[in-house]
Order: structure tokens, then sequence, then C-alpha cells
DNA sequence: TTGACATATTCCCATATAAGCATGTATCGT
DNA sequence: ACGATACATGCTTATATGGGAATATGTCAA
């Protein structure tokens, strides 16, 4: 089985370092294809690809005007990626402190789902 | 050109959910292989290979003990992946509450250098 | 209409998987 | 030494890139 696919998931997504770029300049104001591809020193044609993953897994929005179509970096789709890093908060905050691993007695918690980023089931 | 390896760094490393399940079950307390392949419904082979990746970026540590080799999560690692996410935090807060984007004003920010994740050089 | 401009899409290709299976290596128990 | 146990590595294969170049689509301006 190959890697899964870019647009699998935020995860895939960003991957990739030209994406996390686009997504932080992105996240000041929304831009047309043609800047990125400028500031980013970048293709077009690479922009608009990179574009169109960032789309498909919600990280970007387009607005169309004219010719131009104006990209902003949806940020709401990043929180996922940064709670999910965020579980291990404490864990490091642990090590940093040279505390020894007392995890155990929140083993319950990861019991029957290891992946915090499996969509919450409604009960 | 293919996409960078799972290597390259902890983005890619993570962006195999499998590789993110390891992590959260290791987060805990340190376990030999063979529990993980267990607890996760792998092959023993997958699994090492898994923990390979996730040892050259860095992710897991390994303590050999006879002929079994504990592997636990290095949290640490995992931070500046929180951090790059937590560059958009204020971004996310500001589409919740309907707020006109201002960022223009924090243009400088970003002027010089677009990813966070970039290794900070010191002055 | 015609041409310029802004984006998107297509094709080709070298590369990197991830899974499955077989095999190699190291260690323990007897 | 020998077999069993615990991992790691090697090999094959189907698949998904990401870059570059060329081309298609869509819009505006004269």
């Amino acid at each position: 089985m190959p890697r899964a696919a870019t647009t699998s998931d935020a995860f895939n997504a960003v991957a990739e370092p030209r994406r996390r770029q686009i997504l932080s300049y992105l996240a000041l104001r929304e831009r047309p294809v043609g800047d990125i591809a400028e500031t980013l020193s970048l293709d077009q044609p690479s922009v608009s690809k990179h574009l169109r993953v960032l789309r498909r897994v919600g990280l970007v929005r387009v607005r169309c005007e004219g010719r131009h179509k104006f990209y902003r970096t949806n940020a709401e789709a990043i929180r996922p990626l940064h709670e999910w890093a965020g579980t291990f908060e404490r864990y490091w905050q642990h090590q940093l402190l040279g505390v020894k691993t007392r995890a155990e007695e929140k083993m319950s918690e990861l019991n029957s789902d290891f992946d915090p980023m499996k969509p919450k089931e409604k009960p």
C-alpha cells in the first residue's frame, strides 16, 4: 500500500513544506495565486496544485473576483492538528521536569481509542 | 520530484495514521514491539518499520533490555508541530468571533519567514 | 473579435512509500 | 548446542506524488 493521499486529511496536506508556507502566508489575508507564486518563488502551476490539495482538505477557501481568485487560510482546519499535538503536552512537560512517567494512572483514557484524531462519535 | 521522505521531519512522519496511533500508545509508557503490534492489530514487521521512521525523526526512543526493546514516545519532538499549529490560533479565534481580519498589522512578523518551522537562527 | 492576463489541468517521470511475506540477527532457556 | 522468542531487514508491488513544460479555461480590455 502506498502512502495515503495528501488529500486524505490535514496531516498529510501539511506534510509538504511549501504548503505550510502557503498556509502561513494566506493566514494574514487573502491573496491571488500570482502573489503566492511570486512571494514564495514558486511556479504558478505548482501553486495551483498545492492550493487544490489544501482546498480539498478544507485548509484554504477561495473567493472569486473576475479573473482573480483570492485564497485565504481556513485556520479552523488546523485546529485538529493543534489539538492532537496538544495531547502530548503533559508528557513533554513531565519530560522537561524529569518526572518519572506516572501516566499509568491515565491509561483508561486511551483504552478504546489510541488516536485522538478519530472523529468523535455523538453519544 | 516525489513526496518528501517520511523521515525528513516530524510532519511527514505523523502523516501516517498508524504512526500517530503508535505515538499515542507509547506516550503512556514504554512498550516492547510485540505489545504495540498486538494492541494495534498490526504485523510485527510493519510496527518495526514504523518505529524506524519515528526513531529517525526523534519521535520515539528505545531502551534495550535483553531481547526486548522498549519504545517510548519522545513528546519533545512533537512540540514543534504543536507550536506551528498554534501559530494559527489567533486566526481561528478571529474567525470564530466573526472578526474582520486585521492581521495586516502583524504583517511584519512574517515578512522574512513564512514558515515558523524554519530552524531559528541565533542572532 | 482579438490579444493579454490569471488560473487550472494534463502529461511525463523519478522517487518514496506501506503492506505482505520471507529471512536475518540477537538473546534466552534448557 | 539447539530451539524458541523478539525484532529488524530485505524484497516485491501497487500507488501517490511534486516538479516542469505545455496546454486548456475563463475574464477583461481595446
